[in-house]
RNA sequence: GCGUCGGUGGCGGAGUGGUCAAUCGCAACAGACUGUAAAUCUGUCGCCUUUUCAGGCUACGUAGGUUCGAAUCCUACCCGACGCA
């Protein structure tokens, strides 16, 4: 179980701050989760996430965890905090975004935010993904390591993440393709509802469990969707999916979206976090949201500064006697000049990675904690 | 000294008469990435003309030659590897 309280709401705009409290730690909110899809927030020890990057929420992947190592393992090794060596707090999103990762996503290529331009094959009602297959009971997807069979469904999801152990679950669900017409996503909404009753009833642990509402780019499945998660009994909400081609839509989803849902229960947005997506989030009453960016762009040598994106690659920072950000507290920005990291990803050092991830994720939480300032201050 | 094989763009290495500014790999340069299979993917990569499905120039060790046409054939020279003295 969790324990979630406002501390502040705005007057601004539907921006609230909030405190959590887990058996495992407690933080503020408005917060950046950084993704730990396989027990680690990739190149980071527990330790490194918890003292260097001011993160005390991770998020793992049940999917992942179920085919590597299995969630026996984890269990036998004492659940995820202990196995990875992190006493911050823990979620586990249940397995409904590698339907779309795996699924349309694999077929069409695509991302679940398409860019404006970006033409995508529309996904018609009755459509199946090539490579995996969604029933109203559940989905049969192929390992991506070994191509065997796996199904996972409401109840196996929440076994799974019982297994696990972490703090927080998420409900299986569809995670919809973008390019998905209504008719799809109107009887995909219908499947995802039935199967988070079906979690509801399959859950027997202490776990906070969050329903996800999802309803892609359309508004009244949206508010439908708002409406049916906030009338079951949930610890809490992920809001899932994609919401339009620009960010003003989301923002405006959001927004409609949050206000059909009860504001004494924490809300948690999956997937979407870019530095100019936070304030829109926020705003729009979200209280923690996980974003694989930080980490996967630092893996690409990008470092997110106050001054923009630095791709690190590039040879204008050879001899750059200066930190990536010199406004930033960061292990990585107190102790190394851009010379020294430039070279080490030029030279493919593992070091690189690390100290770009471990910078980005800082920088994140960092420019959310002045957010945070900010609406206690009454600014936001 | 004789013989054999070889010298190709930053590097490695294809190509053996025209469709070759030259396959490919590496490096370099630029870009993409939003509930992470992928530390990945895409593009550019001789020089010049504003970018161009456009045009011009210089290129395959050096210098000549054969040919309508040569990185590709011939001659000489230089350099390298190996073999024999």
């Amino acid at each position: 179980m969790i324990q979630f309280s406002i501390t502040k709401e705005s007057k601004k705009s539907r921006a609230r701050l909030g405190h959590i409290k887990t058996p495992h730690a407690e933080f503020e909110t408005p917060c950046m989760v950084p993704v730990a899809t396989q027990a680690t927030v990739k190149t980071l020890s527990g330790d490194e996430v918890l003292e260097k990057t001011k993160s005390k929420l991770i998020i793992a992947n049940t999917f992942h965890l179920h085919i590597k190592p299995g969630e026996k393992t984890i269990k036998r090794n004492g659940g995820i905090h202990t196995f990875m060596k992190y006493s911050g707090s823990i979620m586990t999103d249940s397995g409904g975004f590698q339907v779309f990762s795996l699924g349309f996503g694999s077929d069409l290529q695509t991302n679940k935010v398409i860019r404006a331009g970006k033409n995508i094959q529309t996904v018609a009602i009755g459509a199946q993904p090539k490579h995996i297959r969604i029933t109203d009971k559940g989905v049969y997807f192929r390992s991506p390591h070994d191509g065997r069979k796996i199904f996972l469904g409401p109840k196996e999801s929440i076994k799974i993440q019982a297994d696990i152990g972490a703090d927080i679950i998420f409900a299986f669900d569809e995670c919809t393709p973008p390019s998905a017409s209504y008719e799809y996503v109107k009887q995909s909404l219908e499947k995802t509802h039935r199967w988070l009753q079906e979690c509801i009833s399959a859950k027997k642990s202490r776990q906070a469990l969050f329903g996800i509402v999802q309803g892609g780019r359309y508004k009244d499945l949206r508010i439908q969707s708002a409406q049916f998660v906030a009338s079951q009994k949930v610890d809490g909400f992920g809001i899932g999916g994609e919401f339009g081609s620009n960010k003003k839509s989301m923002q405006t989803m959001l927004e409609t979206v949050t206000a059909y849902l009860p504001k004494e229960k924490p809300r948690h947005l999956l997937g979407i976090g870019h530095p100019e997506d936070f304030i829109p989030v926020i705003k729009s009453g979200i209280d923690t949201f996980d974003c694989i960016v930080p980490t996967h762009y630092a893996r690409h040598g990008t470092a997110f500064t106050s001054r923009g994106r630095l791709n690190m690659k590039q040879a204008r920072f050879k001899n750059s006697l200066t930190p990536l950000d010199p406004l930033c507290g960061c292990e990585a920005c107190g102790t190394y000049t851009k010379s020294y990291i430039h070279h080490l990803i030029k030279a493919k050092e593992i070091l690189g990675l690390k100290l770009l991830s471990l910078h980005n994720i800082y920088f994140f939480q960092s420019t959310i904690e002045k957010i945070r300032n900010n609406i206690k201050k009454g600014i936001l």
